[in-house]
RNA sequence: GCCGGGAUGGCGGAACUGGUAGACGCACAGGACUCAAAAUCCUGCGAUCGCAAGGUCAUGAGAGUUCGAUUCUCUCUCCCGGCACCA
């Protein structure tokens, strides 16, 4: 027997190296073959090191790389270094080193871990987003998304985290505390910088993109929820004047008010949204059906229109009731056990499908951040509005009563959740929130709720009182950070630019939210207007190229820059209707094919029309600006993070980049006066949502990456990694990757997804069952598992742990199985080549069968990350079944060779060769050492993947069991081919089988080819 | 509350499109080797009745479809992950 041990230490890191000397894991930039990109999530580099999730997904996804390159693939295969980041500047703090040392120490560390595992990485292509040679690019993104209007500047109330001291972004805030440090997270009013991730251009693609990628359904059933599309209407209700409030006017009261609003408000209101004012309260709704329903009004308490409206009797009352809201954290306002709490205006508004006369109340269950900031309340068909309702003893109102008649299962269910009461229509006591029948719905009583949906949504479109409408729940990314350890943002702000804007600009208000989102959605957007010559002052005809529009959103207090890059007068909607394409910027989505459809898409009053057919209408292409924000040019990118003093975080709210005087301080790029430089910095995100496409073509110098390098391997076709990573990293990446599809940077050729196939691993848990953590003391590190047990056992035993996507815990336990295996393994073939050479065994190839089921099974596994079970054919095949194994003979305690096969003491070298073949991707190291020692040349690793024989994978005999009533009572080996007449008479003529008969015919039988026999007494 | 995923021996887990439940590994027990131990090798190992042959019960609980259900359908319980007053 071969003497030699098998000794991990003394022959992985010798692998490691050689590979890494030829280069066979380099992929090539323009590959002749099929290629494929297979990607891990890359780390972040703490000063713990890798823990043992990390080389989970790692090895997974090296098992399936090293499987596609012996399958002839081209693959790209590469890692990096996500290194910007909190942990390395809250260390730098505590200990007065410099970020970027410790963060090169840790990469360092990292790649030392990760090299030790033995990965088939393409390190000639390794990336750091910390390096500026790569971080020039992720400013070069932002500079592009800040052109197109994308990223933007807005005072927010954004999450604070007061220990940190700095602003998070929604998704770094869990159930109301700082996902890092745990403490309560606070609201707070700071200047930040928005990525318009909700934008038109790119919402819907987000959430229809999801649909041809092959994810796991969990997953993207995560990120449709976080864009939480809802589809319903927008309804106008309009607000009594507050001295008429009081004695609610008849209709024509009203209507004179409606008329002077309007009148007063044309001018600042865009085409076709005319119906806006600022006496209107716009609410959404999911359920306009409900509409005759609605009793009440809620806003929000910070609804820009609560001041206006609150009636003087009820002032105190609403000022204590929103300074009390402010006051509440998060936390306390969305507590969904805590009782309803609102407040009377005094207000009164009007139900325009029954004009009838309802309260507006404010209550902080109604969010401001999401639809208009107010809702219809419809109590009988709304559990929250009917638990507010109730409280404060508002008129309940039903208008749908369910069906009478129901598919049983719907009663079934309703009866088990405690809402039979809806069957009584016991509306007193409960509320209905099912579709059915209309009732006090004046002329629509007894229509299907459903179909009435959208009959009064068409009602409200044609009466200028709402419209179809889509929200989402997806917010704006805030893309700043407080921080010192990040990428400039490269951004210079400049007063004079700023003045000399503000000096030229026309001012122009908005009072409705839609209007407002169309006008600033892009450059394409043209703004018209009815030449007005009543009013001199906003005489908008003015208003030529090269001038700047003021807009002011009255709703949110916005305000944009807008320049005018075209303007065209038109003499008559009939001349605006020979431009087509103008039309179709105005409204991208309607079809406009006659005059009348034109009016019908602006809704126009008839005053309006006449307006413009007497003086004429004017258009404007405008392109949004940003006025005294400066984008760095392009040329002096990157910007670089200067060298630091300290690190402490201001508590201001300003980055610790602002008290470096020499470097905030510059000149404007445009007008050349003195400015400073913006001082935030980026997200992590933003160097981890494009990386994949660097490593394309890492090191080009002129180009975020070469379209024809892009083009040879884009998209990802598999994407391994956590899935803590389902809607932060993953939507943002695909959202950049849409906008630099759109710019042209990806070309088309790869499609506007980046990342085809995903795949989840699962946790691993430490020995306790319990989440690993430095507090609990169950970590488990890499290096010491190494040590002991040798990188192979370590990715072998990481694999045979359980399904790859599912929750495990570590066990030290279990990784011995697969390390006595591999010792089995090595002293084996040790043992057998030794005895080949003395010829004491004989070699014969080609007489193994069982190969060729493991070949079958390994291929298929492989491809279905079913990686736990091809470890168990590994053991069995090399084992074999039953202890005889069928491709050479067995040691016995003699260290003898002992025959256990019918071939004798030989064996089947081409079978022991293909096992290793296939095992090289799970244990590289040891396969490629047995195949030298075998007398093969090259490495194992790019060899040609085995192929078998289907042929001999089907047994030619199968013990075929027989089930009487069921139950398996005999079993039978017959030759797989077996007729049933033949296979009646063999299983009836069994003893055993006589027995259960006693002599009766059987009632039944059953013979499944290959599988079964069953018969029924 | 809503969405998604689960529940199989002492443990991690197998079981293809319904067809022998518990592969493989761990732990455990017995044996071999050893002065002894470790390592290694062999045997056994769901529960239960039985000396055995064999029987009975078993895949979270209950029902259903089927000759046959871990697998399909319904209801329920519990666990994990996510969202959470989203109108």
């Amino acid at each position: 027997m071969g003497s030699n041990k098998y000794q991990p230490e003394k022959l992985e890191n010798k692998w490691q190296q050689a590979w890494l000397k030829a280069k066979i894991f380099q992929a090539k930039d323009f590959p002749k073959m099929k290629k494929h990109y297979v990607l891990d999530m890359f780390p972040y580099p703490s000063a713990e090191g890798l823990h043992v999730g990390h080389p989970e997904g790692y090895t997974a996804s090296d098992i399936f790389a090293r499987y596609l390159k012996m399958n002839g693939f081209e693959v790209l295969h590469p890692m990096g270094w996500d290194a910007f980041g909190l942990p390395a500047e809250n260390y730098a703090i505590r200990t007065g080193t410099q970020p970027e040392a410790t963060t090169q120490k840790n990469i360092k560390n990292f790649k030392r871990q990760i090299q030790s595992l033995g990965f088939a990485y393409d390190w000639s292509r390794e990336i750091n987003t910390t390096d500026p040679e790569y971080y020039k690019w992720t400013q070069w993104i932002f500079l592009k998304l800040f052109e197109a209007g994308l990223a933007y500047e807005a005072f927010a109330p954004i999450n604070w985290c007061p220990k940190d001291k700095t602003g998070l972004a929604n998704e770094e805030v869990v159930n109301g505390k700082c996902e890092r440090c745990g403490t309560e997270v606070v609201k707070k009013n700071i200047r930040q910088w928005l990525v318009k991730i909700t934008d038109r251009k790119y919402i819907d693609r987000l959430l229809s993109g999801l649909e041809k990628l092959d994810w796991p359904e969990s997953i993207k059933s995560l990120q449709k929820n976080w864009i939480g599309k809802s589809e319903g209407a927008t309804v106008s209700f309009s607000v009594i004047a507050r001295s008429e409030a009081t004695t609610c006017p008849p209709n024509s009261l009203w209507r004179g008010r409606r008329e002077q609003s309007r009148i007063n408000n044309e001018i600042a209101t865009p085409l076709g949204k005319l119906g806006a004012r600022n006496d209107t309260i716009e609410v959404f709704t999911t359920r306009p059906d409900t509409l005759f329903g609605a009793t009440y009004l809620v806003l929000s308490p910070e609804h820009p229109l609560v001041d206006e409206i609150t009636a003087p009797m009820q002032k105190k009352a609403v000022e204590d009731y929103k300074l009390q809201a402010s006051k509440k954290s998060d936390l306390d306002r969305t507590d969904l056990a805590k009782e309803k709490t609102g407040v009377f205006t005094g207000a009164y508004a009007i139900n325009p499908v029954n004009n009838k006369k309802i309260p507006i109340w404010i209550a902080d269950y109604v969010l401001a951040s999401y639809g208009t900031g107010a809702i219809m309340a419809v109590p009988a068909h709304d559990e929250r509005d009917f638990e507010f309702a109730k409280k404060y003893k508002l008129p309940i109102v039903k208008v749908i009563e369910p069906p009478k008649v129901m598919p049983k299962r719907t009663l079934e269910s309703f009866a088990s959740s405690g809402a039979a009461g809806h069957l009584q229509g016991d509306i007193e006591s409960d509320c209905w929130i099912g579709g059915g029948v209309m009732v006090n719905s004046g002329k629509y009583d007894g229509m299907d709720s459903l179909k009435f949906s959208k009959v009064i949504t068409d009602w409200l479109e044609k009466n200028d009182k709402g419209h179809q409408a889509v929200q989402y729940k997806l917010r704006d990314w805030v893309f700043s950070r407080q921080r010192y350890w990040g990428e400039p943002i490269p951004i210079i702000h400049c007063e004079k630019c700023k003045t000399d804007v503000e000096l030229n600009a026309y001012e122009i208000h908005f009072y409705n939210q839609e209007s407002w989102d169309m006008i600033m959605s892009g450059e394409k957007t043209v703004e018209t207007r009815a030449l007005n010559p009543d009013e001199k002052l906003k005489y908008f005809g003015n208003i030529k190229k090269g001038n700047f529009l003021r807009a002011v959103n009255k709703q949110t207090k916005q305000v944009q820059f807008l320049e005018v890059l075209e303007a065209k007068a038109f003499a008559s909607l009939e001349e605006l209707f020979k431009r087509p394409i103008l039309i179709k910027q105005i409204y991208p989505k309607i079809s406009i094919k006659t005059l009348k459809d034109l009016k019908q898409a602006f809704s126009f009053t008839p005053e309006y029309v006449d307006r413009i057919q007497r003086h004429g209408l004017i258009a404007w292409k405008i392109k949004k600006i940003q006025p005294g924000l400066i984008a760095v040019p392009e040329k002096d990118l990157p910007l670089e993070l200067p060298r630091v003093k300290a690190y402490q975080p201001t508590g201001t709210g300003e980055s610790p980049l602002a008290s470096i005087e020499k470097w905030v301080k510059t000149k404007c790029p445009k007008c050349g006066s003195k400015a400073r430089r913006e001082t935030n910095t980026m997200p992590q995100w933003a160097g981890s949502n494009w990386y994949f496409i660097r490593y394309c073509d890492p090191n080009n110098e002129k180009q975020i990456a070469s379209p024809e390098k892009l083009k040879a391997w884009l998209p990802v076709d598999l994407y391994v990694g956590g899935a803590e990573h389902a809607v932060l990293h993953l939507l943002y990446a695909r959202f950049i990757y849409k906008f630099l599809f759109d710019l042209g940077s990806v070309p088309k050729e790869c499609g506007d997804e980046p990342f085809m196939k995903l795949k989840n691993q699962g946790l691993i848990l430490a020995q306790d069952n319990q989440k690993m953590s430095k507090s609990r003391g169950n970590v488990v590190n890499p290096d010491e598992v190494i040590k002991e047990f040798g990188a192979d056992a370590m990715r072998m035993y990481e694999m045979f742990m359980g399904p790859f996507e599912d929750a495990k815990p570590w066990s030290i336990n279990g990784i011995v199985g697969v390390k006595r295996f591999l010792d089995r393994v090595w002293v084996d073939v040790n043992a057998l080549h030794d005895d080949v050479e003395k010829q004491s065994l004989t070699v014969r190839n080609g007489f193994s069968k069982s190969i060729h089921g493991l070949i079958k099974k390994v291929t298929q596994d492989i491809k279905n990350f079913g990686f736990n079970t091809c470890i168990s054919e590994f053991m069995i095949f090399f084992n074999g079944k039953d202890g005889k194994p069928d491709w050479r003979p067995k040691l016995n305690k003699q260290d003898e060779w002992e025959a256990v096969s019918e071939i004798g003491k030989a064996i089947d070298m081409d079978a022991l060769k293909t096992f290793l073949k296939l095992l090289s991707p799970f244990a590289p190291h040891i396969a490629e050492e047995l195949w030298r020692l075998l007398g093969n040349k090259g490495f194992i690793a790019i060899e040609a993947w085995p192929k078998y024989d289907e042929l001999k994978t089907q047994a030619k005999e199968i013990e075929m069991p027989i089930q009487i009533n069921g139950k398996v009572r005999d079993r039978i080996i017959v030759p797989a081919d077996t007729s049933e007449t033949e296979i009646k008479a063999m299983v009836l003529g069994r003893e055993k089988v006589k027995n259960w008969l006693q002599g009766k015919e059987p009632k039944n039988f059953r013979y499944i080819k290959g599988k079964i026999v069953s018969l029924v007494i």
